[in-house]
DNA sequence: AGGCATATAATTGTATACAATTTAGGCAGT
DNA sequence: ACTGCCTAAATTGTATACAATTATATGCCT
């Protein structure tokens, strides 16, 4: 577990423990352990980390930066909750850029990488299989983000975090399909169009996924959904 | 000048002050008044502002997290000094994303977003026929920034932003060219676009204007640049 | 003189204390 | 019982003090 959160993301924090932090919460985040809206008070995270809030605070910076966590001035910091219209602009970023980033990926990746794309779809499906939706859901996540490091683009690469840490926000307060296990199929044709190097089936492979996972969402609902800050950090 | 570099960007800082220090030296940096690789010791900014190292590290992570300021741990903080790869990188970006949000502005922008964008364009002139080159080229970034809100999408604007910060960097390292004031032709072709309501067009000539600015830069060279923090922002 | 080790100074990393603001609860009045 | 205000508690914003690390300068040895 620590191998798969530890490079979750780039944080642009100076600070070890700060970083820490943030991987932390944004898997909690991703494996929907945290849900939108629930408050992150820096005394109560500074106590489970066992840190300051100095260091608290720098944290949850990071994390505002990425679109995950929303800071409102004297009130603290709370986990994002997305509106219909922030989703619908996640949505359409992802399918400009991911796409273009499927292509690179498709030119550059290597045989070691795509080994580790395969054992991404493996472990997913071991944690569906073990009933675990948030893990699988942050693995179809992680899955995404490891095809933009394949595209060796740094910025491409941090722009596909922010936008995934945002669409799990998204899903966590729209999703509504019957067939959830809907995404494994593109997933393999991704990796397919990898093997064969063909650059605009991965586009288009990409896109059309892009294109299907938008619409699993039902933006008419807005359940206003929150969690305890305690037990989604217990045990990780 | 205030309502210039007001809005300059959303650093998502619940603090006003740091915010404050955020703009000011992102202007700087915009108008290479503050050259990269120059140090921004907590101190000394701390001390500029009149504020303390707390409120001082929250700007400058803030910073570090659009691209313009690189920390290293134990070391500080300093104006991003990217390579030729980053440079490469970010007018990749922008060729991605830019083209498709002046598609989007065609589509939605107001007259009077219309009338502030000409209002740009003089003042550039009329900076560039002062001789201040760094304010013209802050005034050129600040016309992309305008057309990305006018696309009315957060999310492409608050990526523009930080690509038209780092483009700025870029320039400042590897800008060689003779005629320095081609871009004028292409930003009065785009307004054009714009009030002909053309997205198609828009797009083409915001790219191709994109390919332009990259064929200026000489990459090649790369000059070691640093510059005086307190004269920087002396008088700002 | 040049290079290396050590000591000192300067700078960042972190914790804590205090100020400012918001939130919650209680009390009086209607 | 409900509304409004006022006070107290809790939380965030900021400054400062101390610890850890890095940079610099000094002196010694070859």
């Amino acid at each position: 577990m620590s191998a798969l959160s530890r490079d979750l993301g780039e944080f642009f924090l100076p600070s070890g423990r700060a970083h820490d932090i943030c991987s932390s919460l944004q898997t909690a985040i991703l494996e929907h352990r945290l849900l939108p809206g629930t408050k992150l008070s820096e005394d109560e995270v500074g106590e489970l980390f066992g840190a300051s809030r100095t260091v608290v605070r720098a944290a949850l910076q990071a994390l505002a930066h990425s679109g995950m966590v929303e800071m409102k001035r004297n009130r603290g910091a709370f986990v994002a909750q997305p509106s219909t219209r922030d989703a619908e602009e996640v949505f359409e970023a992802r399918s400009l850029i991911e796409p273009e980033v499927a292509r690179r990926a498709a030119r550059q990746i290597t045989a070691v990488e795509l080994t580790k794309l395969e054992t991404h779809i493996d472990a997913e499906h071991e944690a569906l299989a073990a009933g675990d939706m948030g893990r699988a859901l942050a693995l179809s996540g992680r899955f995404h983000i490891s095809i933009a490091e394949s595209a060796r683009h740094a910025i491409y690469t941090q722009m596909v975090r922010s936008l995934i840490a945002q669409s799990s926000l998204v899903i966590a307060l729209y999703w509504n399909r019957a067939d959830t296990t809907c995404e494994s199929h593109s997933h393999h044709a991704l990796i397919d169009a990898f093997q064969s190097a063909d650059e605009q089936k991965a586009h288009d492979v990409m896109r059309s996924h892009l294109v299907d996972l938008y619409s699993g969402l039902d933006l008419r609902s807005k359940p206003e959904t929150t969690s305890s800050l305690a037990e989604a950090l217990s045990s990780h």
